[in-house]
DNA sequence: GTTGAGCGTT
């Protein structure tokens, strides 16, 4: 303390994790740190992945291509990951694409880091930032973006993150009979418009990840037995809300789902 | 087996 307090001189450019920084030396990535993943600035917010894969796939075979939105809005948020399968391709699609334009951008085309947080990893942020005392944030404060959804945003009654109806008040009506014709119940928050893109004739039509159909679709109600009347009925239906999926980032600071007991038994 | 709520978004 005496005055000179540590000051965060900022590197120029991303200098973020020097991890993996070619260096000043040559600039060339020893093959085993060679990152296959390149990250794409300046997207444009309805660039989708084909776009990306199509000009990117010249320079060898793409891995993955991805583009994170925002998960409450279903934005994109403008940038995207191009993962190839050989790190020469990456660095020469680095080379090539960085500065390109695309849809009328220039795109900035960097390495990407291998931090790709996993879904479980990005609820905890909401959370309450981890027990773990702070390690967040240590990236860039996305304060400023807010991943928040915004209170307020068109119709004061409804939050637009929220689904649309889902009141099921105490036992549901016959006539909310709506399931059982979807179950697509994912982890997809707001339903985003499925675009038929009818691009692979050789692929097989099924959703891409689908076939982890988790499980259990919040269908509200019971299956079949009647549920015998008792005090505790409506604390029944209470947790079985609980498994449904997110509804309100405040929720999981509320309290962490918690399981049922197995009703295997 | 993987991860799709992925970091460098006005």
């Amino acid at each position: 303390m005496r005055g000179r307090s540590y000051t965060p001189s900022p590197p120029r450019g991303y200098g973020r994790r020097g991890g993996r920084s070619p260096g000043p030396r040559g600039g060339r990535y020893g093959r085993a740190d060679a990152p296959t993943s390149l990250l794409v600035r300046n997207l444009r917010l309805d660039c989708r992945p084909e776009d990306l894969k199509r000009p990117f796939g010249q320079f060898g075979p793409v891995k993955d291509v991805y583009l994170p939105r925002d998960y409450y809005t279903g934005d994109a948020r403008g940038f995207g990951f191009v993962q190839y399968v050989d790190p020469a391709d990456a660095a020469e699609a680095k080379y090539q694409m960085d500065g390109q334009l695309l849809h009328g951008r220039e795109l900035t085309v960097v390495f990407a880091e291998e931090n790709r947080k996993k879904p479980t990893e990005m609820r905890a942020r909401e959370r309450g930032g981890g027990s773990r005392g702070g390690s967040y944030d240590r990236r860039r404060s996305p304060s400023r973006y807010s991943r928040s959804p915004p209170r307020n945003s068109q119709s004061r009654g409804r939050n637009y993150y929220s689904p649309p109806k889902r009141r099921y008040s105490r036992s549901i009506s016959p006539n909310e009979k709506r399931y059982s014709r979807e179950r697509s119940y994912s982890r997809s928050p707001p339903a985003r418009e499925h675009k038929h893109h009818s691009g692979s004739p050789v692929r097989v039509e099924r959703s891409p990840y689908g076939s982890r159909s988790r499980s259990q679709s919040p269908g509200p109600v019971g299956p079949g037995p009647v549920r015998a009347r008792s005090p505790v009925r409506a604390r029944s239906i209470s947790r079985s809300r609980s498994r449904s999926p997110p509804h309100h980032p405040a929720e999981y600071a509320r309290g962490p789902p918690r399981r049922d007991r197995s009703p295997s038994q």
